[in-house]
DNA sequence: ATCGATGCAAAGTTTTTGCAATGCT
DNA sequence: AGCATTGCAAAAACTTTGCATCGAT
């Protein structure tokens, strides 16, 4: 089950560790995390793993391209593994995360190459704005 | 000229200072700066200003609706004035921030209120992806 | 004259770095 | 055994807070 990160770090060199492997288990279990939340995961079972190696280990791994981070909006960035294909809708109301396919970015990924030359990344964006909630008690408040 | 800001702080028995005439009128020129640019700029023209009235005076103005921040990617946000109506384009290879206008994302935010009922705000929005240039060295590096 | 705003210094967060000890291969 | 990796501690980067002074109204 580790065999695949395994291969991938010994290919470039680099070694297999008990922290390596349940940096990324925590990663894919937890789906979008913060380096403190990834922390404390590890911690659960391993007490002694310190943040520093989070994220270092957090830094090799998307490096390797196993995991991305994304900045969700304020302070820490999260981050999530590569199978992870879709869209963060971040409500920046409430700050509930929301999350959708990423083929709803097809057209605009089209769009932004003819226009700008630019190649989307559609699995790390972070979309602002509000979720239906907060759209809901927004129209209230501002009236 | 600050006759406006002067009244929208008077509304709330808030007074006008000329550091805050400075923070807006850098913000409205850098485009979208960190804190320390636009601390930087104020203090070219009032060396004694204090970072710590930066950060005092960004929040204030973004309660008030004047300014916004955006996150970018890496450390510090950056803000913009409301006029800015553009959506930000950043390369994750240079971190190169790119701009192009915010109508093309008027066909996604129909989408993503009729999947998500989510109400998309466009300005606020930090594409990531890969600028031209990196797009064409990354082919290279990756072959 | 009042009370909000500022500057300074100190503390709080989050992330990075240096280095000796550890442990994977 | 060799060298990448780790843990610890210290530093760096970024932001916030307390308090006395200053200044807009």
């Amino acid at each position: 089950m580790d065999t695949e990160l395994r291969q991938t770090l010994h290919r470039r060199g680099l070694r297999m560790t008990p922290q390596r492997q349940l940096v990324l288990d925590a990663v894919a279990e937890l789906g979008h995390a913060t380096p403190e939340e990834i922390c404390t995961k590890v911690q659960e079972i391993a007490p002694a793993v310190n943040i520093t190696t989070i994220y270092r280990t957090l830094d090799l791994l998307e490096q390797l391209g196993i995991v991305r981070h994304t900045h969700l909006g304020h302070g820490a960035p999260t981050y999530a593994t590569g199978e992870h294909e879709h869209v963060h809708l971040v409500c920046h109301r409430c700050g509930t995360v929301g999350e959708v396919d990423a083929d709803l970015l097809d057209g605009l990924a089209g769009v932004l190459a003819a226009e700008a030359g630019f190649t989307l990344d559609p699995t790390h964006v972070a979309l602002s704005g509000l979720c239906s909630r907060c759209e809901t008690s927004d129209s209230e408040v501002d009236a």
